[in-house]
DNA sequence: TGTCCGACCAAGCAAGTGCTTGGTAGGGTA
DNA sequence: TACCCTACCAAGCACTTGCTTGGTCGGACA
């Protein structure tokens, strides 16, 4: 009962991360599980319930473990590293959520059910903006950068590698990470 | 004649820039103009020609920006410097096309007729490759990084930027490109 | 044995999709 | 005056969309 539904969540993750959101009809849904799409409508209220349930699970997790950051005792250029790591975690381990709020919060927003999405996306901003104001005041980051801009940079590259990270790929998720850290700290020019 | 043309596809193109092709009907777009849907038709053959036309008019003038500044006797550092003003340059002067090519490339690769942007994704990647490739063989670039993941990370800060840049914001691009090519070259570390 | 119940099917509806068809108003040209 | 041509309208077609309805079937439980 309840396996099965998780079951069709996993389908459905796949297919919405793979084609959109909009992109992807219930009969898809369907035809991937091998029952007709009136079948879903046994298990969920609607197509928008199971993207909702997928992101709600995801977030939940993934914002209990920038928190558990923050509230660690870790230095400022620790505690920007591991949310980093966490990143690249999520995207290795999540790849379907990552996938789906990055391409679909903008749409899914336009409904009121999705208005928590914003608020994820504020709370994201505050964890990092944290991170780097705290690595500032300790005097580990350069202070003469926009924090505003640093953060978006920051943002977009860690997120969007999920367009092109495939678990089991060439390189690991914390590879990459060390990569993207030492890039990102050091930058690229030679020293 | 060929002005109301240019005008019906500015007008698609901001639309498909906001809500995405797929989500951008065709008669969203005749409302916009203020015409009803099947007026479109007289104009263009199908949704997807419009797109085309978009997308192909702009690449070509973009690549043909790349194309110079690998033809130009500019020093490696610089060369890679120029092709970052270029990028953010083309997201002020032509957003909408470049968010269009971000968020719909994926979608509109499954039609035959679009397999020319594979072409574009991969001579972007030998533009950027050979950039820094260039740096790191003349000293300047660190030659301890992995060349493929740093192109990726620069294309995606570079091209990501679109989702949140809007002209006659409070930072010009100019200022953004060169906020982020100081956190690319040195890195946000205090040296 | 009878009775539930969870999982699914078969069929179809209303709304929306890209696109087609036949037509018309109005300005330019012969 | 007669003829085009460009830009558009009005109507609708074939198809896809999310979702609904009434029903079937097999296993669990009394």
């Amino acid at each position: 009962m309840r396996e099965r539904r998780d079951e069709l969540l996993a389908i459905a993750a796949g297919l919405f991360a793979e084609k959109g959101f909009k992109n992807t009809t219930v009969r898809d849904i369907a035809d991937a599980a091998g029952i007709l799409s009136g079948s879903l409508y046994h298990h969920f209220d609607s197509k928008e319930s199971m993207v909702d349930e997928i992101l709600r699970t995801f977030q939940e997790e993934l914002f209990g473990r920038y928190d558990e950051i923050l509230a660690s005792d870790a230095d400022p250029l620790a505690q920007l590293e591991q949310a980093v790591l966490v990143s690249f975690d999520a995207i290795d381990q999540h790849h379907d959520e990552v996938a789906i709020f990055q391409n679909d919060a903008a749409y899914l927003l336009t409904f009121d059910r999705f208005a928590y999405l914003a608020d994820r996306n504020r709370q994201s901003r505050q964890v990092w903006l944290t991170l780097l104001q705290n690595g500032i005041d300790a005097g580990v980051l350069r202070d003469d950068l926009d924090v505003e801009l640093t953060y978006r940079f920051i943002r977009d590259t860690v997120w969007v590698a999920v367009s092109w990270y495939r678990p089991g790929g060439r390189r690991t998720h914390t590879e990459i990470a060390r990569q993207y850290l030492s890039i990102l700290l050091e930058g690229i020019h030679r020293a």
